[in-house]
DNA sequence: CGCCACTTGTAGATCGATCTACACATGGCG
DNA sequence: CGCCATGTGTAGATCGATCTACAAGTGGCG
């Protein structure tokens, strides 16, 4: 029974007696069915069970599909954006894919593109603006967690500015004089409108702003487990820091855990985060981070793309609330 | 330029001057190429950045895709199953696309199925195996983490029978004798293959060979945030148990917050998990837990819906390795 | 009674690919 | 010189839907 026993719109027309055309406008609820037929139609569909063919629709208009580029499966703070998307997307009549891919996010974007969704909402934190123009004038786009001032495609993202100023002045308030920041590979950082840069950026000023340009150390890890080494070496060098932010919460936790496994604690260096996923809360962690809202992130890039889908040109930026979540990874300096 | 802008094999064939067919041939690698056509063909597709349309291949045969279903996007237990999942898939030609559901996964299964992929990855821990089988009968499906002994789809998971007993037996050892277990929904463990069901089923059979029938003791909860409320419950019943065998990681770190905010630890109340996801070993978190290899778990999904993708129509059933991993959230009990 | 408007349904083109069947060259060989 | 095998390319049907154009039927109204 395998080979592909697919029930067709044709297999509806002949089980219930009348021609494809109008099974069609049953099921897109066009104009021009009288109740009796629509009754008959609807049970042969019904008892045979059908359902369209997305792909046939895709190739003639909509897929009534959207797409979602995500490039690291097990960021929780990705997860957290998809789950608002998903949440954003239901009783809409669309439906979401993901898209798991490289950090470029080339991959999957393409593997969507080729899957001829109606939209894209992606991260894509290492693509270039002019490559995600070319994008977005073949495709309707929503970029999240990114500050680009495109006319072509809407962005949503929190305030990373805002925040990491937030995260900076806490930690000065405290007492902190010396401050390191931890963040990924130089390419993530190198798109201007990139969340990761701006973050980099506040950091760089607020440390200028305070006098400090002299304990600027900017600390760089590819994956999650060099961050525990990048610490280690830290806590190791003649004068470290009395206080460390991570540009998100995974980073952070790869640096408590090297803390901590030290029998250091939040006095000997502190520690903040960003994005506030779940664990952050955790009694066992319970992390200084800053919440952007990232399931509102993923729930408004859903909203904006559906208004692009339905005719709207003119680009949107939004940015979300946020809110400086002080826990215990932060402390006053011992000295 | 948004208006459907897709170059299509048409605008190929006219810049490079062939008809359709030949596009056709080159890309597909066909038999009946010219080397001279070949370069014409390939510049041409270049010159246009042409993407053949996976819709309109489905339409015909094979999309090159597979579905993987995915019902709860913030587990990072089946995170690290998908990434398993994705690296497998790397190399292969095909792509993987995901559709995020309910508990049921009906809807992501419909979604997928709709899309006309060429197989499916499924986790769907409340689909009946007779739903499954009729599915198995249209599409190529593999299940991950159910021992459904279906002749018509594959399974691979952990060995959640012999987990489990591990984990009891550790707790014994330990000297625990009044060992509740936590779990999730009634729903969730009704069938019969089903993971959950399977750890259930070990921890009321270990607790009777031990003679500790009296104590067995059953925890459901809905949501991860309901297990931390289920354990304060459970701290502050007349006769708490020593231990608890918590089916998931997930619920396990929820009922470590518990524990911890009562500033107790793991010789009051010992905790297992089962998964090893990244957090269980941070030393803030420190977590006894089974490891199932849930990367091999996705790994080997993948290579055997590929195989039954080629042809192959007799059921395998594949087990991972585990492990058992003990760290610091258990101890001998206190008393 | 005849014309028009409206309702209800169908035929057939179309979307972008795949793939079978065939046409046309070319050249080897008896 | 004629026949056939081989190599190269194309025409056209096909997949499952959408959607325009139109045919047939119904009833209102002057």
């Amino acid at each position: 029974m395998r080979p592909g026993k697919a029930v067709t719109m044709m297999d509806v027309a002949r089980e219930a007696g009348v021609s494809r055309a109008a099974v069609s406008k049953v099921i897109r609820d066009a104009y021009g069915v009288s109740p009796d037929m629509r009754k008959r139609v609807e049970s042969a569909i019904e008892r045979l069970g059908y359902r369209p063919s997305v792909a046939a629709r895709a190739i003639r208009g909509s897929s009534f599909t959207i797409g979602f580029e995500l490039h690291e499966i097990e960021n929780p703070a990705l997860s957290r954006i998809l789950r608002g998307a998903a949440e954003g997307i239901e009783g809409t009549g669309y439906r979401l894919v993901i898209a798991p891919g490289d950090p470029e996010g080339q991959h999957a974007i393409d593997a969507l593109v080729d899957l001829r969704v109606d939209g894209l909402v992606a991260i894509a934190p290492r693509a270039t603006p002019a490559w995600l123009e070319n994008l977005a004038s073949r495709i309707p786009l929503v970029l999240v967690s990114r500050h680009d001032p495109s006319v072509n495609y809407d962005t949503v993202a929190g305030g990373d500015d805002e925040g990491a100023r937030l995260v900076m002045r806490h930690l000065f308030d405290l007492g902190h004089r010396s401050i390191a920041h931890l963040t990924r590979s130089e390419e993530a950082t190198a798109q201007e409108g990139g969340a990761l840069a701006v973050r980099l950026g506040a950091y760089l000023d607020e440390m200028a702003r305070n006098g400090r340009e002299s304990r600027i150390q900017v600390l760089r890890t590819l994956s999650t487990s060099d961050a525990y080494h990048a610490t280690v070496g830290l806590l190791d060098s003649a004068d470290p820091p009395t206080a460390l932010f991570a540009s998100h919460d995974d980073l952070a936790f790869e640096v408590l855990r090297a803390v901590r496994e030290r029998g250091l604690d939040a006095s000997d260096l502190s520690v903040v985060g960003y994005d506030n996923v779940r664990f952050a809360s955790h009694p066992g962690l319970s992390l200084t981070t800053v919440d952007q809202s990232g399931d509102d992130l993923g729930r408004r890039a859903v909203r904006l793309l559906l208004e692009r889908i339905n005719g709207r040109t003119a680009a949107k930026h939004e940015e979300t609330e946020l809110r400086l979540v002080v826990r215990g990874s932060t402390a006053p300096p011992r000295r």
